[in-house]
DNA sequence: TATTGGTGATACTCTATTATCTCATTCAAG
DNA sequence: CTTGAATGAGATAATAGAGTATCACCAATA
């Protein structure tokens, strides 16, 4: 049951993290519940168990983008399986953006950019097979799908949209934004700088 | 002096907070090059300190956020200019993010919910207006619009990119998505449920 | 039955941090 | 120059939470 006792308190202890951040290793224990002293008998500190948490987030994760990877021949492709399987593994990372105490972790802040800069690759190969408007930096088209996932594992969280549903949104708003003018006549150009310039005083 | 002293010390403790957000009152005190009793001084104690912390950022953001309502004519420029303004001022509020004790405040917590409740209602508003994808639930596009600008802040933070053209570049995938294939001659039908597929092997 | 490994509960120490208090210093206004 | 308000520095108390140690309990197993 040893194993069984480890697993239970890691996956508490994502719930927990997750509500809020700074839980102490007794709303831990208690969410698990399992007694404080158990705790540290299978974590050598609440930094340990932050730490091994955020190990086996980055692992999961890792695991299935190398899997999406595999499956994939062109490099668009690759990236929409990746965002897929990112935000269907989504719960378990969800905890990694607001724990502070692990960017001191060099161990897992190391495997963190690790992923971001992987994900800066996929993105320049993507670019390179034509799929990415070439007008917007690689920084922004990082940065924004980040969001994107970001958001969508959020609202699954929050229980606002199912998993498949967000999986599928993600993408699509990716390739097609969320306006629904597909002429693309709409620049930020006319119309708009009219009405801003037509009322403002200042 | 004493109104400036104030000010230093709400602009130190964004800065320390949104480096750390468990930074205690020694680090933000000396981010504000200021004696720690005088941190006590002006504010009654800590979480007081981030409470006015964060009042002072959500009613900077409602500011900016009203004066672009006032300035647009149409629901869909409104929604435009309140997200470029908020990137201007994401400075401000980026720690916001981070920062769990806040959600005990009852005060802020409720400002954080009619904040984002006010931006469903414009979401809803922009899509009476025929802007946004009808295929489109609205608590997404509330997500994705929070999200892209969430982004586009941190990468202003970051250094990654500019206020402007981080501000134009949010608006900019609003409308357009980050892909290049207008046509959306890209259908996720067959693949997704193979990808689904392989993700449930465990 | 005796043993053993894992557990819960509790009491305890230790440290970090908040919060208060005091006193000397600075500095600007009168 | 005097005065008073604001500050810096430091001592101090109070508290919360991490981590340790102990003991009793239970279940499986020899």
């Amino acid at each position: 049951m040893a194993l069984a006792t480890r697993e239970r308190i890691l996956e508490a202890a994502g719930r927990a993290l997750t509500r809020s951040p700074n839980a102490t290793v007794d709303q831990i224990a208690a969410e698990a519940r399992v007694g404080r002293a158990t705790v540290f008998r299978h974590f050598e500190s609440r930094a340990g168990l932050l730490k091994a948490l955020a190990r086996r987030a980055i692992d999961e994760t890792d695991r299935v983008a190398r899997e999406a990877m595999a499956r994939a021949c062109t490099a668009t492709d690759a990236l929409r399986l990746v965002t897929r399987a990112v935000v269907g593994v989504g719960e378990s990372y969800r905890f990694l953006g607001s724990a502070p105490e692990l960017d001191d972790e060099p161990e897992i802040a190391g495997a963190y950019r690790r992923q971001m800069s992987e994900l800066a690759d996929l993105v320049r190969a993507v670019r390179r097979e034509g799929f990415i408007r070439p007008d917007l930096p690689t920084a922004w088209v990082v940065a924004s799908i980040d969001g994107l996932v970001w958001a969508a594992c959020r609202a699954v969280g929050d229980g606002e949209l199912g998993v498949v549903q967000a999986q599928d949104l993600v993408w699509d708003t990716i390739t097609k934004g969320l306006s629904n003018e597909k002429a693309s006549g709409f620049h930020d150009g006319e119309e708009q700088t009219e009405s801003d310039r037509g009322l403002a005083d200042d």
